[in-house]
DNA sequence: GCGCTCTGTTACATTTCGTTACGAAAAACT
DNA sequence: AGTTTTTCGTAACGAAATGTAACAGAGCGC
């Protein structure tokens, strides 16, 4: 199984970031694109993503001071990265000392260059999986529910153990990672599936009627995650990690 | 079969160790961290490892100075060494002086350089080998089964011995070295049996089941390890290495 | 060779998931 | 209010993925 791999490229030059992502939606893979540190979290709190591509000179916050960032997130801190180094001065002393990123490429550089590069890396960073893994360590409390996510076993208030499917199990981490914030449907089919929506695509809304049909003590009235018309859906419910 | 080399890091510079650290992590490999002489003789009377990465100056002793007590040590002697050193030293001068080292590499560096000459050495240091690939031994500890790795032996819950036959061995070891990771069939069976699937190949499924039979309370409805659809299977369980 | 065990292949059963369809509910409009 | 439109819930169906029994060939000890 390869889903198609999901980009983040960050870079403050407009013209390179259109280039860049064009080029590498041509290349069968999904991009998002970030002109600074600010979008760039903000995509990561929403989608999930197999690479970013980062910029190291940028006004504000640099990608080196960035990369750290990523790098001491818990979430993210698996995520690989490659460098976008301008030539120049001390590059060579910048790289030599800070190792936060899994490749550097210098600029100008040539896209098939890049493209070749995030293929290595990926290909590399394909055993521990996408992000989510590592210490996404342990337990999940909510609305009287219990997930062990070692085990991937869900206990009822009650204390039975409720079977997930895989896809039920994925929907319902996503909630779980984004407590009382409204998801839409593009970014769960993101979070679970790694895929874009199609043009009538219904999936997420069966597969939650699934989830809820498991976990809703009343699933024609759900307390736990709630319909947001025209918005998606919101884990309504406080979430803790013992 | 070649598992992750085991790389320790000698740098009294805590912040290059750590990036360094973190970088051969990302890059499949096993890292520890020591910050003078005394640590890492520390980690080699506990650990085996396939190569030392030694920088060359140190308050205390040095570089140097521990590749040779590393080189008179009898058990150690063979180890591999990675020497770093400064610029505006005299590295040639070193460099003819002193040959306990396999490679050396001037700070500042570029972390794939470093990378390159580890996996060249490693590569060369592959070959005679009858270094032994280090922890081979032991017993793992799982969903209250145990394993002895050195008897092939397998335990229940219950105490009771069960046989495994080889590939359902190798299987189990696969995912007790990864636990709580996801592992595709073509990673399984790479593990497992060291060959590529073929078109249509569900020999993984058909060996996972007959292991499944062999260790799950309910095979219908596993516990331990489980499926992820489209994605493979998973150890869901606590490891321990007693 | 003969019997035994182990493993890969095949075939079929079962499960899971996406799509479609249709009714219900909410919002928009008249 | 009544009507239309949009959005959502979910049953039902079919396609795809997974589980596994049964078979057959390979390897091994005797």
């Amino acid at each position: 199984m390869t889903r198609t791999p999901h980009i983040l490229v960050v870079d403050d030059d407009r013209e390179i970031r259109d280039l860049v992502g064009q080029f590498l939606k041509r290349h069968e893979m999904r991009v998002e694109l970030a002109q600074n540190g600010k979008e760039m979290f903000g995509h990561l709190e929403t989608g999930r993503f197999d690479l970013i591509v980062l910029d190291l000179m940028m006004p504000g916050e640099d990608g080196l001071s960035l990369c750290r960032r990523l790098r001491s997130t818990p979430n993210l801190s698996q995520v690989p990265v490659i460098m976008l180094t301008a030539l120049g001065e001390d590059t060579d002393r910048i790289i030599g000392l800070e190792m936060g990123a899994d490749d550097y490429l210098p600029k100008p550089f040539n896209p098939r260059e890049l493209l070749a590069r995030i293929k290595a890396v990926l290909r590399r960073a394909e055993g521990p999986g996408p992000q989510e893994n590592e210490e996404t360590s342990g337990h999940y409390a909510f609305a009287d529910w219990t997930l062990d996510t070692t085990k991937r076993e869900l206990r009822s208030p009650e204390g039975v153990l409720t079977t997930l499917t895989s896809g039920e199990y994925d929907l319902l981490i996503a909630f779980l990672e984004r407590p009382n914030r409204v998801l839409n449907r593009d970014q769960l089919l993101d979070l679970t599936r790694g895929r874009d929506a199609g043009p009538f695509d219904r999936s997420v809304d069966v597969q939650l009627s699934r989830l809820r049909k498991k976990i809703e003590a009343d699933p024609k009235d759900p307390a736990i995650i709630k319909t947001v018309r025209g918005g998606g859906y919101i884990l309504a419910a406080e979430v803790t990690r013992p």
